[in-house]
DNA sequence: AGTATACCCCTATTCCCCACTGGGGTTTGC
DNA sequence: GCAAACCCCAGTGGGGAATAGGGGTATACT
């Protein structure tokens, strides 16, 4: 596990997206790119692995685009990190495998555990709610 | 922060070294690297930064080797993994830096701070325990 | 004193994965 | 029909982790 720039690329553009739930006209991938300042190619990869998780939804053509297809206040950071960093590309086969390394491997489970409970206690309405609340302040600062 | 096969390495090195404390005689890397399967000149390395990091002890020339400098009950994982994974040799900028990003960062440091009170749970001790009693279990599976 | 042993330090080399790019296709609205 | 926009697949490159190597230095033992 871990999060790395895919996942925060990710979570830039479904909160894009969520900026406009309900939609209903789909946003395109070069907008939330430009928006969130993110290659778009690579976006385009990242929002596919999105479609594939179940999050949003794609409409082909001119006028296509993404449409979020889940609640906000339903998407949980851990569904977030795991849709992006499980399966589908990783080969990595961390640890070496003996039998002493089965002791390490328990406790590694401990941990994801921890920082799966605390993905879970984050929606990305909550995140979109910080945002908005750290903009305020970014603008105190300016003041 | 990441638990990556160095820590892996060192902490099986750590725990060959626990398994004769108090030392009288120093063991050798190449002891410790056949012991636990490791590749000698890497953790040689390994051991450097361990006795950069105030865990073992070094004792150069013939009949030289390390000595464990701590009580395996005090040394915690979290002591382990941060003398290995920090600094020294960490130069990744993880994330990019623009204001959205700050709020994901926020996420992240609550995250690495409850994998802190998971690691700091475990002392070397607790896990030399648990080793002897996985291998009693692995011998009753075979008979 | 000499020699073998074993740590010490610094520097390649290899390998792999992430981030990113590119090409050519297919679908859809106008 | 044609342009806009997604889709799929294949490549590139830069960096870091794992590893190897060379040459140096300290120490025990004879």
């Amino acid at each position: 596990m871990e999060l790395s720039c895919r996942t925060e690329y990710a979570l830039l553009a479904l909160l894009e997206l969520a900026g406009h739930y309900p939609q209903q006209e789909p946003l395109q991938i070069k907008q939330i790119a430009a928006q969130q300042q993110i290659p778009e190619r690579y976006l385009e990869q990242l929002l596919a692995t999105l479609r594939r998780g179940g999050f949003v939804q794609s409409q082909r053509g001119a006028k296509g685009g993404y449409l979020l297809i889940q609640e906000p206040w339903k998407i949980t950071l851990f569904d977030v990190v795991n849709c992006l960093e499980g399966t589908e590309h990783q080969k990595k086969e961390p640890l070496v495998e003996t039998v002493e390394s089965a002791v390490v491997e328990e406790i590694w489970q401990d941990v994801c555990g921890s920082v799966r409970e605390v993905l879970k206690r984050y929606t990305l309405q909550d995140l979109s709610d910080k945002r908005d609340s750290r903009r305020q302040m970014n603008i105190m600062y300016y003041i």
